[in-house]
RNA sequence: GAACUAAGUUGGAUGGUCGCGCAUUGUCACGCCGAAAGGUAGCAGUGUGAGGAAAGUCCGUGCUUCACAGGGCAGGAUAGCUGAUAACGUCAGCCAGAGGCGACUCUCGGGAAAGUGCAACAGAAAAUUACCGCCCUUGGCUUAUAGCUAAUGGUAAGGAUGAAAACGCGAGGUAAGAGCUCACGAUAUUCUAUGGUAACAUAGAGUAGGUGUAAACCCUAUCUGAAGCAACACCGUGUAUGGAAAUUUUAUUUGCCCGAUAAGGCUUUUGCCGUUUCCAUGGGUGGCACGCAUUAUUGCGGAGCCUUGUGGUGACACAAGGCAAAGAUAGAUGACCGUCGAAUACAGAACACGGCUUAUAGAUUUAGUUCACUU
RNA sequence: CUGGGUAUAGCGCAGUUGGUAGCGCGCUACCUUGGGGUGGUAGAGGCCGUGGGUUCAAAUCCCGCUACUCAGA
């Protein structure tokens, strides 16, 4: 499943505001409900919702390629709890990498997401 | 065998599953655009996909735009010599100086006699030195061929200091002294000769004693228009995006609540869409992934890369053959499991290239030095 | 991409025509007070961000690096 990625900054900061907020050991996920989600499931071909992703990963973790390798792993961790479970779509959904992500594998990022997504109750059952 | 010196190479490989960017081929019932043909998103196949420093941004160059009659000043940069190069503050060889037993390494290496400034503390004095001392002459006093004292002058031998004190040492010389003179030696500089393209070296002759600092101002010689891919070109328009406010709180019915109707709409209802007003910000494509021409094969061009050969001590040059496939745009190379295993370092292209600087685990090649042992 | 600035005591800052580093607050001890505060006296605390160089001598001059920070397109 590939993401829409977030590249305008006043969404950035929408989402840090008022969407709700799940803490974990790796990652800070936070979510609010797209609201152009109709419009951008017209644009899409299928006709589907699609969840709009961002990545936070501040200069604070380290240099380029760490911070590069942490963007993939979030990802990697992302598509494996969506393979996994069927999530709600139509949501702004904004990771943030947290310093002990430098040193973590994939398996825990994805268990992080997976705990914060039922916190969040963005997975259907 | 140990300790070193110099120059290099490499910077994991491989199998499976899942996944990403770009190029290209095919497909496209359904989605979007279109009258249609078709295109596109998507899907499938094939190919390909980050370094030696991609980093720092310290130099140079291409490229682009702006400016521009010519010359000079100011400002900036460079600084032994010769060469290499598109160019450079880079590189090579050499010279001089410094370090090392040695292989070898290091050096922002012009000018202090064009001028100005500065040299704390200490010391008489830090630059055309006279405080003490030494000495001549004159005067005064006394215990009178001498001593004490005062003044004019001579002097740079001796004098606590300091990073640095007017070349060192000996002899002559003198009232006392002094490169004042001489011998030996050191330094700087000029001329001549020899060698070298040159820096410079060696030898001879002459001259000098005017400390240090130019990474203080400065002087000399040479070079120098400015800005940068967020450059720039094209397309596009008051459209696109964001923020704030208003539009949901009134009217009718009723004493009040509930309910109903109307005044934009929706229902994921502290909202969203739409509309109005005010404010703010600009988008897309190319540049850009070898280029140009060509329908294509292919041809031409280029500071491109590799291999071989030739020339050169070397940097490098020339010739032949071959290869040229990262091109993202919130930014693509990853994750997991095996095997070999030392694979554990530093680290991620953002217009491109030549250098410099800085970071770097491990593996490995070549040449050489010193020491020890054995023969 | 380009061009600046800063780094000095626990904190905030001075000090750069080179000569051996200070100020305020804070800290410690003592005095003052019945006690505290205020006030007074004395004191401690510095590899001047880091690695080299020039110089007799460097916080200061020159070069490299690190961190923070500002501005412009």
């Amino acid at each position: 499943m590939k993401h829409i990625a977030i590249s305008e900054n006043h969404l950035y900061s929408k989402t840090y505001a008022k969407g709700q907020k799940f803490v974990g050991k790796n990652v800070i996920v936070y979510v609010l409900r797209d609201l152009k989600a109709k419009k951008l499931m017209n644009a899409h071909p299928q006709r589907e919702y699609v969840n709009r992703v961002g990545l936070t990963v501040s200069k604070k973790l380290g240099k380029a390629h760490i911070r590069n390798r942490v963007k993939r792993i979030l990802r990697e961790g992302l598509r494996q709890t969506e393979k996994k479970y069927e999530t709600k779509k139509g949501n702004l959904i904004v990771l943030v990498a947290r310093q002990a992500c430098v040193l973590a594998k994939t398996q825990d990022i994805a268990c992080d997401i997976e705990r914060a997504f039922k916190a969040l109750n963005l997975i259907n059952v």
